[in-house]
DNA sequence: CTTCGTGCAAAGCGTTTGCAATAAA
DNA sequence: TTTATTGCAAACGCTTTGCACGAAG
């Protein structure tokens, strides 16, 4: 039996400090339409699609562009603040990597999305570099399913 | 300490026929074009993306088109012959799909695929359904890292 | 003033669709 | 002949790039 744990989540405004913070150290400027991108992406709890990011922002600064929008998640990437997953559909969804290895829980119905941390898959790492002559790097785990609401709701 | 078993590979030829006769019963014919995507894609090792495909089967069909592959590859899958996996960069590559429930293992530099069935994650799978309120219905699970012979050449 | 960031428009890429010509049953 | 299949071109959606304007340090 493997021992799982949903991960806790901690406040969207300190979250999308921290972010702010990191980018000025990183040398990028904290500027508004950052900011909004920052605290979008750190208060969501699904992953969104810069396309989503782009129209929530809007309501904060009417002017920013989609390019804009993906040139933040381009730094954020990079300083590893949020992670990008691919979505069925082939497009991309970005939301606030946590720390440590973790994996996701994705809705197939809303997107909503829960991390939970705590596999143990070294054995079977072990057991396939053996059988396989891999030098194995990396590996991801993805589960899909209905959360609890869509879960009810299909059952109306 | 999980089981795993790496996947024995039949005969591509085997396959290739095996294939055009499912799409024969299915109701599709079996003509040249998808005779030249059946045989690539059953005899590859690792996957392959529809370009590459195209490419490959220009050489048996000069006067075969990109979209033909599209659609032929939309066949297959749908008869669940060949699975499609999310690549990196976006795009998408084709492989042939055993039976049973089977994960992937796969090499960043050369992109040679190896199978492997044996995990046990259905512990996993009821306690995070228990604490998280979904109903999981599939996961993926996947491996990278470099085969042994990108590995020695890396060494070199 | 110098450097970085922005928005717009256009291009790029993988993929899908419309349609007339073609090949299979 | 009837129906499926093909190839071409064009459309499509997501993402990236070039460039001049604007804002931050």
């Amino acid at each position: 039996m493997v021992d799982s744990r949903l991960v806790a989540v901690r406040a969207p405004q300190a979250i999308a400090e921290e972010w702010l913070e990191a980018l000025r150290a990183a040398g990028y400027r904290p500027t508004a339409a950052r900011r909004a991108v920052v605290e979008i992406v750190a208060g969501a709890s699904n992953a969104l699609r810069p396309q989503e990011i782009h129209a929530q922002a809007k309501r904060r600064q009417p002017k920013i562009g989609l390019v804009t929008v993906y040139r933040a998640l381009e730094k954020l990437e990079e300083l590893e603040l949020v992670q990008c997953l691919h979505l069925p559909d082939g497009s991309h969804g970005y939301l606030a990597e946590f720390s440590g290895h973790q994996h996701l829980l994705s809705c197939t119905a809303c997107g909503r999305v829960v991390y939970f941390e705590g596999d143990d898959l070294s054995g079977l790492v072990t057991a396939l570099e053996a059988e396989s002559g891999f030098r194995i790097d990396s590996h991801s785990l993805q589960f899909e399913g209905l959360c609890a609401q869509c879960h009810a709701r299909e059952a109306a």
